[in-house]
Parts: C-alpha cells; sequence; structure tokens
DNA sequence: ATGAAAGCGCTAACAA
DNA sequence: TTGTTAGCGCTTTCAT
C-alpha cells in the first residue's frame, strides 16, 4: 500500500469556526440540517463506522455499543439518508413501479398490495405511469435502473420487447404482474385466467343456459385469450355449440359492456346469459338488460370477472371471479424483494387462482 | 488559505491496474456499470467541473465546448446519478405523493394530472398510500422531507395538524389538494364547491322542482359542508325552505347513495329530485330509483358531483358538477415547483372554477 | 470560461 | 469487536 495523504492534517487545519461557505454543500434549502451518522456516533461515543453496522444489523457489534447507539439515535431522531446510502453502493430501497393509469379498481387494488408489502419491508415506491404512451415504458425503464431503484414492478406493461432484454443483461430484478412475459423464464405473477372462464361458463351451463354470451377485452392481451378459451372449453366439455354469433368483442370499458350487450341482444336467438369479461363491462352489460325492459337475473344472468369493490354493491350483487388482486400485489413484492437479496435467486413465476363468486345476478334461464 | 494536500498525488499514485476490491463501494450488483461524469469530462477533454455546468445548464460555458460536451453525452449515453447529485446539494427531482387511496376515479384523475406536470418537469414521483391510517401520514411526511425529495403534495390529507407545523417550520415546500389547510397561509388547490352546490340546485329550481333531497358527504370535510352551503343558499335564494328530511348524511360511497336515495323516496312527501354530493354517490341513487320502479329523468331527477368518467357513460348520462379534477394536479405541481425553485415565493392559494355539466338525468318534474 | 478540490452522508474493505 | 479510510458521483466555491 502507498502512502497517502495524512487525512489526521484535514482535522487539525480546521479553523474553530467555519469562515466561508463549505464549498459544495449550499446551506440546506430548507432550514433543516439534519443529523448525520457522525452526530450519532459522537453522542454514543462509537466510530461512525459502528453507527452504520447498528443502522444496517450488521454482526460484531456487541450488544451493549447496540444498545447505545439505538439510544443516541433515538434521542437525536436521526434518519439515514438514502442517497447517501445509495451512492455509496448499498440499497436505494426504493422500487420502482410502471403502471399504465390508475384510475381503476382494478390497479387500485393490485398498487394496494404492492404498497402496503413494500412499506413493510421499508421499502419506497417510484410510480411511473405510462398513459399508454409506449415510448414513455422504456425512458422510465432505462432512468429506473439507473440506480434510481433497486428493482422493478410491471403492471401489465405494453412494451416489454423494448426493455425487457436489457434487464435481463444487466440482471436487475422485476416482476411482472398480469402479464405472462415473453417466455417461460421472465418472473411474473398471474392468474388462472382459464380456469375463471372454464368455472363461470360451466357455473351457467349447470343452471341450464344453453345460449351463453361472451365480451371479450383486449384481445391483444394473453389474460383476455385465457378467459375466452376457458369459456369455449367449458361450453365443449359440455357438449354445447361454440356460436360465434355469441362472442363479442370488447376492450374492457364499461360502454362496450352496454354496446356488447345490446348486440346480443338483438340477435335472432339472443343468449339467455352473458358472460362479461371484466366487472366494468359487466355493469354495462346490466344496464343495457334494464334498458331493454329485461330484468336480472330473471330474464337474463349476468357473470363478471375481477371481482372489484363495486361488484357486490350493484343490483342485484354481482356473480363474478374473483381475482386476488391485493394478493397479486403482495406476491409481486415478495418476489421482487428475493431477487434483490439474493440475486442468484431462480425465476419464478406464481400462479394464484380465481375463485367463483356466487351472488344474486344469475339464475335458471327462463325457459327450463 | 492554508495548504491542503495536493490532490494530484492521488492520480499519480495510482497503480494502472485496481488490484483489490475498491473500498466502499461493492460492484454493482447488477452488471452495468454507469458513465460518470468523469467518463463524460474525459471524452469531451474539458474537466468534469464543466460537464456539471452543461448539465445543469449554468451560464459561463463557451458554446462549442457545451456542443463537445453534449456530444460526448449522447455518444456515452450519459445519465446523471440523481442520488450523487442530490447528496452533493442538489435537487433530488423527486417530489412526494401523498394520498389515501388509489382506486377511484378522482384519485385517477387528480394523479395524472399531477404525473404530466412533473414528469414534464423530468421530476420523480414517490407515492405514499395511507389507507386512512392516519399514523402513516406523519411517518411519510418525517421521511419525506428528510432529503428524498424536494417537495410533497397531500391529497385530501386527514392528519394535518401532526406535521404542518414541521413542514412550515423548515420551510419545506408543499401544496395541499382539495384541502382548505389549517388557515389562510396554507397553499392549496380548491374547486368553488360552495358554488357547484348552488349551480346544481339552482338548475333544478329552474326545471321547477321544489322538493330537492341532498345527500352530504364526510361531514368532516370542508368540501361536503361546502357543497351542503351552496344547496342551502341556493334554496333560500330561491325562497324555498330547507326541510332537514331532505338531506341525508352520506360519506361518498355508492352504497350509500342507494341506501340514502331509498331513505328519501319513502318520505311522505318525497323529493322530485335528488342532488348527490359526488357521482358515485350518484350512481347509487340512479340504482335505487330504478329499483323503485320509478324513471330517470321523468319520475326522478338525479344530480351527480365530480363528473368522472363514467358519468357520461351510464344510462341516462349523467347530469353532475364537473370538477377540474386533472387541472387540480397540474396546478399544485405548478405551485410545487414555483416554491421549489424559489422558496421566497409568496403563498399562493388556487381556485379552481367548477362547471355544471347538463346531461339527461334531469327534466321538469311530473306534476307541472 | 474553465479547472481544481472540498465534501455531501454513507458502506464496506482493511487494519488493529 | 471496533476504528480508519477510500470512494460512490456529483455540485459548488474559489482560483485562475
Amino acid at each position: 500500500m502507498q502512502r497517502r495523504n495524512n487525512a489526521m492534517s484535514k482535522k487539525l487545519e480546521q479553523p474553530t469556526q467555519t469562515l466561508k461557505t463549505p464549498r459544495g454543500r449550499r446551506p440546506n434549502g430548507n432550514g433543516l440540517s439534519s443529523t448525520t451518522i457522525m452526530d450519532v456516533a459522537r453522542e454514543a461515543g462509537v466510530s461512525y463506522a459502528t453507527v452504520s453496522r447498528v443502522v444496517n444489523n450488521k454482526e460484531y457489534v456487541k450488544s451493549d455499543t447496540r444498545e447505545r447507539v439505538l439510544k443516541a439515535i433515538t434521542s437525536l431522531g436521526y434518519v439515514v439518508n438514502q442517497q447517501a446510502r445509495s451512492l455509496a453502493g448499498g440499497r436505494s430501497y426504493a422500487v420502482g413501479l410502471l403502471v399504465r393509469d390508475l384510475g381503476s379498481s382494478y390497479m387500485g387494488e393490485i398498487v394496494r398490495g404492492i404498497d402496503e408489502s413494500l412499506s413493510a419491508a421499508q421499502y419506497n415506491l417510484m410510480l411511473y405511469t405510462t398513459h399508454r404512451r409506449k415510448i414513455k415504458e422504456r425512458i422510465y425503464v432505462n432512468n429506473l435502473i439507473q440506480g434510481m431503484t433497486d428493482g422493478l414492478l410491471l403492471v401489465l406493461p405494453e412494451n416489454l420487447e423494448a426493455y425487457l432484454e436489457t434487464l435481463d443483461q444487466t440482471n436487475f430484478p422485476y416482476v411482472l404482474i398480469d402479464h405472462q412475459g415473453l417466455d417461460e423464464r421472465t418472473p411474473v405473477v398471474i392468474t388462472t385466467n382459464w380456469q375463471g372462464g372454464y368455472d363461470a361458463t360451466r357455473y351457467l351451463i349447470e343452471l341450464g343456459h344453453r345460449r351463453i354470451g361472451f365480451l371479450t377485452g383486449m384481445m391483444d392481451m394473453r389474460s383476455s385469450q385465457d378467459r375466452l378459451s376457458g369459456y369455449q372449453a367449458a361450453l365443449r366439455d359440455h357438449g354445447l355449440p361454440a356460436d360465434p354469433q355469441l362472442v363479442y368483442e370488447g376492450t374492457y370499458y364499461q360502454p362496450e359492456g352496454y354496446a356488447g350487450a345490446q348486440s346480443l341482444l338483438r340477435l335472432p336467438e339472443p343468449p339467455t346469459a352473458i358472460f362479461a369479461s371484466n366487472d366494468v363491462m359487466a355493469f354495462g352489460v346490466m344496464e343495457a338488460v334494464r334498458d331493454a325492459g329485461l330484468r336480472i337475473p330473471s330474464d337474463i344472468s349476468v357473470i363478471g370477472f375481477d371481482d372489484i369493490a363495486q361488484a357486490s354493491q350493484v343490483a342485484p350483487p354481482l356473480t363474478t371471479v374473483a381475482q386476488p388482486l391485493e394478493q397479486l400485489g403482495r406476491e409481486a413484492v415478495r418476489m421482487l424483494l428475493a431477487r434483490i437479496n439474493n440475486p442468484e435467486q431462480p425465476i419464478a413465476r406464481t400462479i394464484l387462482p380465481t375463485t367463483l363468486i356466487i351472488r344474486q345476478s344469475c339464475d335458471v334461464p327462463r325457459n327450463v
């Protein structure tokens, strides 16, 4: 090791009072000149490395030293400076969350799961909303992995191809939520969409329905395709024909539920039940049915998908396939933190079960 | 000026190859060893202070130097490290956003306004959701002002008393959204709730209604009180009695719209119109009215407040008082950034106008 | 107009 | 088990 300048000289040269504005640091903008690890060290009578050890729960600290440091921390109201910590090579204790939009209960519930788990782990959340502008996804992702966050959560990403490779190459931790990923090696948390579609359809068939209308979601989403396949499989398994006229292509928004139902009801041989690929469209269906002068469930049965909070509040309460949305968020965080804490962690795919929730919007068909 | 150690010696002593793991820094976790200001400086043949000047758009940089640096930045794909910047006394370029929940269109629209403005200003957003647990508000606020963010946005805070003083004392920039604040010196962005309540009521009166039911929001919120006052003032101004039986106390959730309407319709002398303090309750009202076998608007007129996206999508489309929610968010960001950029900025209160949106849920009363 | 250097608060390697 | 120190990448002052 070569000889370096003696750092001690710095301290010795220090005038008692700082006469000039110190270089670099501007005088903190807001008043609050926060307590640092140094203040704590002084208070506890230890070196500041020891304080760091205590703060980071490292081993090799005598328990009474730890005690003393902890006390100093409390009495001084010390809070670590995340930026410094992160700059020094530690964690940033923040994860990025990339979503399309926030106005729906669907997103609300997922985000609730995410931020509850995250705050339990003392992590911060950086939010990025793309508003469906695909370019933004890539820009955000590039910023995010630039040291700002320790990991990334992507809900229903639309432009994966543009950055998944970068993410994988740099081994940056991430988890997709409600998206199948590009292949089996992508870490994802998804639900049993096919089974949900199957279960709802079978339920209607078992009630006696023979003509069941189906409203799809956006068909470029794998989940939408799976729900449709589940519906078709249930029909097939019960020997019912798959009449393409009964399938209406929607995009998960309420007005399409209304329009879809209208279109199905105008069919020469209309369905006796309508299965909408999400609750929001089911609400549109309910309106259209009522506006057509029909009653739910006596004239027409309606079933949804998601089980958002509103589903139990409409009249009649909506029978639907519950997705464990909040759990989806919690599970994603669990997986992400596992990868952050251990980059060697093998990649997992978590599949959570959907559940048929029977309420009052379905009944046996009229003429049975 | 006292003589300091010659920093140049550092460089001269540097062995050609680093033989040991450098202290402090762990080898970056993920592969990506990002380009720094130093790399750019070397590439452009300037000192790294100059690069900093260029990046921060400071004056005193010859334009061809600037040119050269910019080119180096592009060719190297350099992105500033926010943590380092913030640690060195600059901005963190992040603002904190504290909300109750995210599942509603109300919040969705406000947040959209916020994050569009923020991303236009190259700011990041740290999200904190309280889920209505008041203790969390204070904890979050304390963390947030600890250097993590440059400012704070609070939507409908519930526990202001616990930290507003801290915020003011440290002169930390913040803006309240849709909340009146503790006094006139609190920076807020609000809407004309009283006027909105007045306008909607006057509209119904002018249609010929004499008995108008009113569903309040949570009465501990000033906005709810104002809407109610506006309603009462309109009645008074038009010589109508303020029958307390016609006022039902709700809490802004849909089931209370349903229950409230049921209760009003059961009155010996039921109203011919119902004014709900938000759209979500108005949807509940619409259901209850229909379930009572009445038609909208021929039997009963219904009017809401907020003008969330769904309001135009239900049948019949809901007449309502529009709040410029997205603009609320944009305006709050504008005010916040102004204060961040100039702490001397006088405190402003912004009041945005509500607008009556006439759709098809109101008509003249039956017996007129 | 540019460069030199201090130091923001912290983590982790190394020494003791 | 604890202390010492380098250095993370940057902003800003001072000197030139």
